[in-house]
DNA sequence: GTCTATAGGAAGATAGAC
DNA sequence: GTCTATCTTCCTATAGAC
């Protein structure tokens, strides 16, 4: 039985995220993996070259699929408010809806960040979620024909921390409601830093 | 030559600890930690019944250290301003200081998250720093004659996750003039919530 | 390309001499 | 208690038949 060796891989990387979503990175091994995809442990090294090649296309996967969830809260329409809100409630909602999902990405981040042919891909990532970040705040502000009191560049890293931070918090301590009010308390002090109109 | 089992523990955790700074909680192996400590292998099994033993006693060791110069900050005097920021700064410059501790302590609860025998200790260490942030909260409070315009719980949670979050991205994207910036930003927030007097 | 079988190494833990 | 040698298991990767 033949299947063309790109959709190998793709099966491969979608078994892949399911093994680490259930059981850590730690645990998926090559052959945790072609199990889960249903294949001969042989199969792994004719779709990939290596265990870390594999890795790569696991974080671009993953990457991608946050990057167009993060972009997609963009074309929300309303008040400069009403949008920063929905932004910071839709970001919750999915991390309340699939916690393994920002687990596994602060667990890949940091698996990537410890060996040398990964760590790039590591920075590359706060790279990404920080620059989707600044075209954000930059769009929120132009749609209110006004500008932020404090520099975007600032702005950008501390609501990326503060994402960061409360799922964290939520995710080890599993405190939904304290969390979630420590988001708003975020929310709405970013409300209060744009102007002057 | 004969040296206590207490003593020798102690040098197996500090060991471990300086493997794991260099070179992450993946590669602290039995192995490894012992040829730091200049041991024999077989030292290790006679000292700690299993590995996970030896990384309850890594993981006490790092918060308790964290939890001292947490409690350190709090007797610094001045206004409820002035210890605020002089906590935030303390914090920080620790972090510039010493990025390794800190990547450790990410890594460690998240190693421990994934192991069910060490799952209850991750929880455990961010509640022991969620109880630290919330007396320093409550000592500015009372130290203020005043009261928090935000509930404690919020409040302790918002420092947490800041904290957690801006040290995060800085150790993973590398710019300490931006991250720092954003930390300042949380700290003027906080300023603004005290009252009334 | 596809699979079975296996190489080659490193891990945690133990046996047994001293 | 102390150490050397070894057991068992699991890993990534490859060899080689089909």
């Amino acid at each position: 039985m033949r299947v063309p060796v790109d959709l190998r891989r793709e099966r491969l990387v979608e078994a892949a995220i399911r093994v680490m979503l259930r059981d850590g990175v730690a645990h998926a091994t090559t052959r945790s993996i072609v199990a889960e995809a249903q294949m001969p442990l042989g199969a792994f090294h004719y779709c990939f070259r290596s265990k870390q090649e594999l890795l790569e296309h696991v974080i671009a996967t993953i990457t991608d699929r946050t990057l167009q969830r993060a972009l997609a809260v963009l074309v929300i329409g309303g008040s400069v408010e009403e949008r920063l809100r929905a932004g910071f409630r839709a970001y919750w909602q999915h991390v309340l809806d699939e916690p393994d999902e920002h687990r596994l990405t602060y667990e890949l981040t940091q698996y990537a960040a410890r060996r040398p042919g990964l760590a790039g891909l590591a920075r590359r990532q706060y790279e990404t979620y920080l620059d989707a970040n600044t075209r954000a705040i930059e769009a929120l502000a132009a749609a209110a024909g006004g500008a932020w009191t404090v520099p975007v560049p600032v702005l950008a890293r501390y609501v990326t921390a503060i994402i960061d931070g409360v799922t964290l918090l939520y995710l080890n301590e599993g405190d939904a409601e304290h969390a979630g009010a420590a988001l708003d308390l975020a929310a709405t002090h970013l409300c209060g830093l744009i102007g002057p109109f």
